[in-house]
Formats: structure tokens, sequence, C-alpha cells
DNA sequence: CGATAGATCGGCT
DNA sequence: GCCGATCTATCGC
């Protein structure tokens, strides 16, 4: 396997944004289970469909307010569990989706597919192929069993709307690696190709 | 293909 | 009591 380089913590401490352009193309692994990070959404306290919109804190949103580099992993439509990488001052990154590269034995059994471009193609379905649950909320990303680790080169970056919210719907706070197969879905082509 | 329904429950008002 | 940063199956064209 390539050689892979850990993130320093500093890769955090800066907009939330950046940090959510810059995560693609790293690669996350837990218990050694993971992959190459292709889709990522930004969220924060300005941000009418953020868990933290307007600051309130409260018990669930707690971990989005303390230190960055920690996972903030909350529960979905009472079944599913959704994976952010926290950024500092109430905001977060959340990880959307996986090219399946470590453990993929591992990934397929937990999700009951074997089909690799739907393995981690969704927030819900990573956080399954991974193992992620409440249990993982506010734990630090730079500690076993997490393990985070450098792009291997430059990406082709593509942004667009979110999915899946009903607030500030038309904010292009999400990021992905252009034509991935990997995505939860391809980003709109500018023109041409 | 795209659209829609149902599952299922913690968090918040 | 309502609603959601989702997923899957199933319907219609």
């Amino acid at each position: 396997m390539t050689k892979l380089r850990p993130l320093p913590k500093s890769f955090f401490r800066r907009d939330v944004d950046n940090v959510a352009r810059a995560l693609i193309g790293t690669v996350l692994t837990v218990g050694g289970v993971g992959g190459v990070i292709v889709e990522t959404e930004s969220y924060d306290s300005a941000d009418p469909a953020a868990h933290t919109f307007g600051r309130r804190q409260t018990p669930r949103n707690a971990v989005m307010f303390g230190a960055p580099g920690h996972a903030y992993v909350y529960r979905i439509y009472g079944m599913h569990w959704c994976l952010n990488y926290t950024c500092g001052d109430a905001s977060a990154v959340l990880i959307r989706a996986l090219e399946p590269r470590y453990g993929i034995a591992k990934m397929q059994a937990r999700r009951g597919t074997e089909a690799l471009a739907g393995l981690c193609s969704g927030p819900g379905k990573l956080c399954q192929a991974l193992g992620i649950t409440g249990a993982q909320n506010g734990v630090s990303l730079f500690a076993p069993p997490f393990a985070l680790h450098r792009a291997a080169g430059p990406v082709a970056l593509a942004s667009g709307v979110r999915i899946g919210i009903t607030k500030a719907r038309e904010r292009e706070r999400r990021f992905g690696l252009a034509r991935s197969p990997y995505l939860s879905r391809k980003f709109p082509e500018a023109k041409g190709t």
C-alpha cells in the first residue's frame, strides 16, 4: 500500500469550508477499516441547516462547540448514524462518502452487500460500513480507533448544493472528487467532457 | 431511469 | 407532537 502520512492537528484550524475542501482525497480508517474521502459538506452556526444554528446549545450538539478534530456523531431518521469532523466555533464537516480501500470484506459484511460503489456512498452507509455509532461521539480523530492520513496528491475538486436538507438548500457547501464512482450522488458537470 | 413511500426514534418545541 | 444533514424497495414511464 502507499505510504500513509498522518494529518496534522492544525489541519482543522481554518475556515470550515476550506477544511471540507481539503478533506477530499484524505484517508479515514476506523480500526483499520476505511478508505479515501470523496464527499463532504460544511455546516456552521450561521447556517440554518446546521444543528448549531444561532449558537443554541443542546445536549446533542455539545461536541460541535468543543475543540476541533473530534468526531460529532448523531442519529438521523431514527435509524442511521452520521459522522462529522468538528472544526471549532460550532462548525463541522459531514463526511458523506468514501472510496472503500481498507478492510473491504469487513465493510461488505457490515453492510450486507458486495458492490463497492454502494458500500460507503452516503453518510449513513459509511457509518455502518466503518462501525461508527453514537459511542464514538466526542472522541478524538487523532487517537485509535480513528486514523486520518493526507491525500496522495492533487484532486479534481467539484462543488455544489447540499443533499437531503430542507433549509438553506441553495448554499454550495458540498464538495467532492469530480466523477468519482463512490459519491452518494454525481456532481453536475460544468460543461463538455 | 426518476419519483415516492415506509421504516423508526431521539431531540426539540 | 413534529420533524429530520437517510436508505431501501417499489412503483410508474
